[in-house]
DNA sequence: AATGAATGAGCGTTCATTCAT
DNA sequence: TATGAATGAACGCTCATTCAT
């Protein structure tokens, strides 16, 4: 009844995320993604009313996806297995932070806009809470330093995973390594 | 005699600083920066071909300055009190890499652009040969697991100081925490 | 079989008409029409190739109606009632003056838009000389005053209906007032 | 010390005046504007903020200068020779009614805005109140006939000015005929 | 050395119009 | 017949950049 469409759903969002990444807010326009899924950029406004609402939606698509796995650590009873699952979900979402950080650049304008942001809102709290649950329940097992602000604790776990890999390190020695310092620390033990 | 400058580098640097945190690459513009400056745009062309130029030579301005701090590690000849000096050093400097995040986004175009960013490169390699540097008496000296690569070492240290402190706790407080869990990690010992 | 139409000529001028007269000739869009006859836009391209066209036809479709009641002036031979059934129509089809108003705005560019115009063209005259028709008999009669131009005359008629009644004067007495002043003007008789 | 104006703010207006008669408001755009001053559209931005903020300033320019003819109707302390000096008046500025329509049209955002358009405003009342003080004299040395309420005595002279002279009637017999409807309208003595 | 004037490219957005189903 | 998909021109607006004084 109608043309096939020349670009999907996923297409978009995933040019969107790298061209989010690459250019951040600012630097993300229409004119890049339309180039990018070569169609023109007035055809984007089918689909989405302005540029805001096309991010938040992105922006929801990605928690979504995200915020379904990250729920998955309560599927883990102890700590350790938590801890595990959560740095390999993290290690294979690594950008997660950016795009939040990126999401907050986004003027909210309109009522419609409101509602989303509403929403996109209490996923951030959903995945706050899974993480401060996992800390808290690592302090209850007395794996982790219970001195240690939690926020500082959850937020170099999700900060560690964007240091960048300059020397190509493989990535099994470099996840290893990585679990090993948030672990223990950099420094040998005798200090 | 020729008139007097009406702005001295060092003004311009710093206002180029503010803005260039407060509204990122994109949200910089010389229309921001001459009105701070008191000056009219065109006037800004005098000193800088154009904006990508300007940010550049910020840019090392702002590395120069850091790298003459960053050499005194070498005064000191203890592993512990240059891991102290450097600590201090990142904090007091924490958005030195905001800075370098910004300055990746600068587009190279022509010829003298690439010769800027061939020397701005050169510091970013002095940087971080200072610092690798520092890991390798680190490990020398026996303070630094041996089997972690440098580039994580290093990277993991300079990640930390972009956690962002939403909770507000004290500064001192905040360090302590941070200084510990990069020597011990978050974990208890007995684990 | 063909599939039945989803909307009637009178549906969509009717809906062309108050969208024209709300919204004026720019503020007119395809979309708010379809929206209006809950069809899409591209299906009205199947009866009118244009928007000007469409314009068009909706003016000469109007301008029939409005006609088919002028003629019937001739129904009465009275001047005096000819007067009285003009004015009744005038002030019950107030906005045809809006509408042919925005009728100038429509651009000529082909030769079928051309044609069109010509016919609309028509039309103004059938409706000028229908008036004409009336002051001829109203000077004949020694009713209007001879001397002044039959074009005034009729435009003054016409014209007279866009006063705004700002000060929301009862229906009535409004119409008296006009009535009064078209005819004998708004000075006492002792000038 | 800087280059030299392609145009000057006479130019500007009477290109603004011209066109936003022959297109309406949302028929004026900067591209149009900017053709006939044989200039870029961004160089209009120089000038003014925006469309809304043209307009305005345009309208107050208009209004001014119009309020200054329109006060000297004072000078006169007989009605009839106020009467002669208005028609006059109107008629030289025969289209300053569908300007104030116009000006109607434009939105009212932020707070500058409101104040130019209070200070319109306070011209549309002078205005007003000019004609109203002229139409109570004309009532209180019985010229003017006491029961047609005020508004549509002002409102229909304004509104005369705007029948067109489609028959191009010399310009000296159009204005006495519109004179004499106006005075005794259209009607012959003995009816 | 510094300025205001002017330009042109590009952005977000709207809309008439065309195309393929 | 009717539709949704897609396009391209234009609009309002911003900004880096150039020009003439």
């Amino acid at each position: 009844m109608a043309r096939e469409r020349k670009f999907s759903d996923e297409d978009l969002f995933l040019a969107t995320k790298e061209l989010l990444l690459n250019h951040g807010y600012e630097g993300f326009t229409f004119g890049l993604l339309a180039e990018r899924l070569k169609v023109s950029r007035s055809a984007l406004y089918k689909y989405f009313g302005n540029k805001e609402e096309l991010i938040m939606e992105f922006m929801m698509y990605e928690m979504d996806q995200f915020m379904d796995k990250l729920r998955k650590i309560d599927d883990y009873d102890d700590f350790e297995d938590q801890f595990n699952y959560l740095l390999e979900l993290m290690m294979s979402h690594r950008n997660i932070h950016q795009l939040i950080e990126i999401g907050r650049h986004v003027p909210v304008n309109n009522k419609k806009m409101e509602e989303k942001n509403k929403k996109l809102d209490g996923l951030h709290l959903n995945m706050y809470q899974s993480l401060v649950g996992f800390v808290g329940l690592g302090k209850k097992e007395g794996k982790l330093k219970p001195h240690i602000p939690d926020t500082l604790i959850v937020g170099y776990i999700l900060q560690s995973f964007l240091v960048p890999n300059l020397a190509q390190i493989p990535h099994s020695e470099w996840v290893q390594s990585m679990k090993e310092i948030i672990r223990d620390g950099m420094f040998t033990d005798d200090n």
